[in-house]
DNA sequence: TGATCGATGCTCT
DNA sequence: GAGCATCGATCAA
């Protein structure tokens, strides 16, 4: 497959902050029957349990939303938020524990037309790089650019239409960047983890 | 180019 | 009933 090797379920099996790292740089894949949608991975925010007050595994008991958090790793955790958006996760840590990662940016690569068509936005010929970036510049942008939603709560992200690849060998961590978590103000110290990995000089990171 | 604000409905208290 | 892991429009400069 041209966006590389499958990752494998072991893959995911890594503790939170080394799958984080691990993520930069590999590409969501989303075959849909609408068609086929890609990007690589360029922004990341890691929640984790009990520790973490921004975390929604923060009470530390599974509820309707989070039960798939609380799950085994390699899993999608997709929620609604704020009345009107979905955001995405990659499961992480071990059944029972609730952690996860956000996928905050990506860097589109395949089916641009149909992520805009999903974004009702419109490109021109051929589209600007300002009118590809706000494609898949945020959590919310990008999980509507590649069309998730609910339907994808609780998805494999291996071996399924949702799926991830090692689009080219492991980013070393002296090109990723990490800082505070966006949008956390109300966690108390949880606010100041710095939790947010990107790639270091990537424009499609949805801020610098 | 940046700051501010409204939209909108689910989740958990 | 309050708040939210956001976005896009609008307004100022």
């Amino acid at each position: 497959m041209k966006w590389g090797e499958e990752l494998p379920q072991s893959f995911f099996n890594q503790k939170t902050e080394a799958l984080a790292y691990a993520l930069l740089g590999t590409v969501l894949v989303h075959d849909s029957p609408n068609g086929l949608t890609a990007g690589r991975i360029v922004e990341v925010e890691m929640y984790r349990g009990v520790l973490d007050r921004a975390a929604h595994s923060f009470r530390g008991i599974p509820t309707s939303r989070t039960r798939v958090m609380f799950g085994p790793p390699g899993y999608a955790y997709v929620y609604f938020i704020y009345g009107m958006h979905y955001c995405l996760n990659v499961v992480a840590a071990a059944n029972g524990v609730g952690e996860a990662i956000l996928l905050r940016a990506l860097e589109p690569l395949e089916g641009i037309e149909l992520m805009a068509d999903r974004r009702r936005q419109t490109l021109s010929t051929p589209p600007r790089i300002s009118e590809v970036k706000r494609l898949t510049n945020g959590p919310a942008k990008l999980a509507q650019a590649m069309g998730i939603t609910l339907e994808q709560y609780g998805w494999s992200l291996f071996n399924s239409p949702l799926s991830l690849f090692i689009g080219q060998s492991p980013v070393p961590r002296s090109l990723v960047a990490r800082g505070p978590r966006i949008n956390v103000q109300y966690a108390g110290e949880a606010a100041d983890f710095e939790w947010r990995f990107w790639l270091k000089g990537n424009s499609f990171v949805s801020r610098l």
